[in-house]
DNA sequence: TTGACATCAGACAGTGATGTCTGCTTTACT
DNA sequence: AGTAAAGCAGACATCACTGTCTGATGTCAA
């Protein structure tokens, strides 16, 4: 299991991790973010090459590649909420808020959004527990958002907020295909958006 | 390559396939379905298994995975195109057009929601291309709604497409997740789409 | 009925991936 | 400077899957 803690936290008795090791652990995890973007079965080799790194000392951090996978996962998800907390998604008017969420979260999060089709094979419990997030800083959001008449309160915030995160992927699909300019996207995905739950 | 005809037009000099062969073809074609939908890698030999044959017979119809799970799909989105054009997109008021074409390619789609899964992880281009009998009905009901002013005009009709599927892989999505139930996807799906448009 | 077609049973080689191990070298910390 | 940690190179066993082949048996259709 890889550190998440960046310094001076360990436990007592135990030995600090080396830099390097500190470092390496970042690559592996940058590139397995790219890799498995580009292919969702990206092999253990792959990543490792990526990294700059030997398959064996990618071993020597992750004991296995399900292993691997759900840090990487982890890191990603971590990253979309902090930019999400970040753009106070409870300050002002609702439809206002989610503008700036959504602006916020599609800048920042490009890289991740491949990272999706990882997860459609998780149990379903799992999956949850891996967006809690992310979620619990949007679902307050939607919920006030029905409350004062903003959003639909007809159709469940859960299904808003899967719809959104749908709206979001679908957008930078659009984006990688050239079907649409990068100028053009973000506006086009807040219009559609804020129609769609209001 | 499967025959999807079914009986009298064989080119000429050819005998016509068993009707055992035909058989075993949709039992695999029926398999292949069921098995993909509980997961996108399944195995020819798991598919075999459940259409009850051995794994050779299958390579006999399919010469590699890849011509069964193309097979799979093509014969999927060309039962939806079937639907939706009987539904007569380009009949009536676009909204209430749009409404009754998603709605009966909803009800439809049936079995085959879960086989969304395989075709996010095909490049791009080549999913736009395998749902061009699809974009082919619709694009001409979008462009028509804008024209009257029921869709937004300030977004190309690509984009409206693009988004709509997109909301129907979502919804299919929450309802295979058993998120949201099957009695009150469809309402939500179809309002949510109309919003996004409108 | 007869012959071509289809399936079965099982084996086979090839491939590519995972995870482990060893010996050696390099690097970071104290 | 010395030592432990980390990385490298490369091998290894193992596994699962793909795609092919054979020979025997069953089945459709003219």
């Amino acid at each position: 299991m890889p550190e998440q803690s960046t310094a001076d936290d360990q436990a007592p008795g135990t030995r600090r991790r080396r830099a390097d090791a500190e470092r390496s652990v970042a690559q592996i995890l940058d590139a397995a973010v790219d890799a498995l973007a580009g292919d969702p079965e990206a092999s253990m080799a792959e990543i490792a090459r990526r990294a700059g790194l030997v398959r064996a000392t990618v071993y020597v951090h992750f004991p296995t590649r399900e292993a691997l996978v759900e840090a990487v996962t982890e890191r990603a998800i971590a990253g979309a909420a902090e930019v999400i907390a970040a753009a106070q998604p409870e300050r002002g008017d609702p439809s206002e808020a989610l503008e700036r969420v959504l602006r916020a979260a599609w800048r920042s999060l490009g890289r991740y959004h491949a990272l999706v089709a990882i997860n459609t094979r998780l149990p379903r419990a799992e999956l949850h527990r891996r967006h809690l997030p992310v979620l619990g800083l949007l679902h307050p959001l939607i919920v006030r958002g029905q409350r004062a008449g903003a959003f639909r309160a007809d159709t469940p915030a859960e299904w808003h907020l899967s719809m959104l995160l749908a709206l979001v992927h679908a957008a930078s699909g659009e984006l990688q295909a050239g079907r649409i300019s990068e100028g053009d996207v973000e506006a086009a995905l807040v219009t559609t958006v804020l129609g769609a739950l209001a």
